[in-house]
DNA sequence: ATGCAACTGAGACTCTATCTCATATTATCC
DNA sequence: GGATAATATGAGATAGAGTCTCAGTTGCAT
């Protein structure tokens, strides 16, 4: 398999750009950690590690990364959007508590033929999905508001 | 089955909330049209009609539809939120065309098993969900960037 | 009618995200 | 290697969504 950076250096070249080390920076700090993250988040963790590197640069970063389908959007939340790296991991959705906001992977069959299903129902050729489930945690069950 | 507005009423009554004519000429609005909507047309068709009420006031009416579950939020878009009233329809999911854009509502037994079974299979108590489904539609097809 | 809590509107403010532009970097061609 | 052109960056200005403040208003309960 390809390196998260080979990827984008051709998704990059094929569009006439270039693999900075900016982009590099963020690209790899992207997948430094397996966890969501907001671009606030990255330009902290980016600075913590000494890179210099402006918001700018990661505002006009993070929607390249999305394009060449190594990061994915999560969720729109307090007021912004939350990423998460996806090359390399097996496509997933997420279950998100009501109650402590934490959020749970999961993989489904079921799921991937709901999406073949539907676009064939529907004449679409699908390409992808997002699916999230609602709920409470065992721990949060009782405590709804 | 209820009206909104008798359920608007209550939700805002078990909270010490009183339903003004401001708050019932947002819901009168939002479920005058069945199409996605924004907070500026909303807005906006609120002025044409001779309505006078600040964007405040419907900043301020919108989270509270949603938190009655009259209302839910559809996606984040073009920088901020958009809206569909739910109340008296069927639950149903999205269809997003990557070509142009348009949506096309479905509903799917399959999707609404899976909820419970990935529920139950992880322990939550699920109390809904949302999915968006990516493709093309059949006009778009072949016109793919 | 009076008092009180809830509510509204206008505009100030905050915050996310984008844009501008001068400067810097990189690739290419000679 | 040096010149040139295309691309990229950073800093700060700007735009726009959404929230907050506060003075004045409304509506309910007694």
């Amino acid at each position: 398999m390809k390196t998260e950076i080979e990827v984008f250096r051709e998704f990059l070249a094929q569009k006439g750009m270039r693999l900075t080390p900016e982009r590099e920076a963020v690209l790899v700090e992207v997948f430094a950690e397996h966890d969501h993250f907001d671009i606030d988040e990255l330009f902290m963790r980016l600075r913590q590690k000494g890179q210099r590197i402006s918001r700018a640069s990661i505002y006009r970063t993070l929607p390249l990364l999305v394009e060449s389908g190594l990061v994915n959007e999560v969720y729109f939340e307090e007021g912004h959007l939350h990423y998460e790296h996806i090359y390399g991991h097996e496509h997933h959705c997420h279950l998100r508590c009501l109650g402590c906001r934490q959020i749970v992977e999961f993989r489904d069959d079921g799921v991937e033929e709901a999406e073949k299903r539907i676009g064939q129902a529907k004449g679409f050729e699908t390409t992808g999905h997002k699916l999230e489930i609602y709920g409470y945690c065992p721990q949060c069950q009782g405590k709804k508001k």
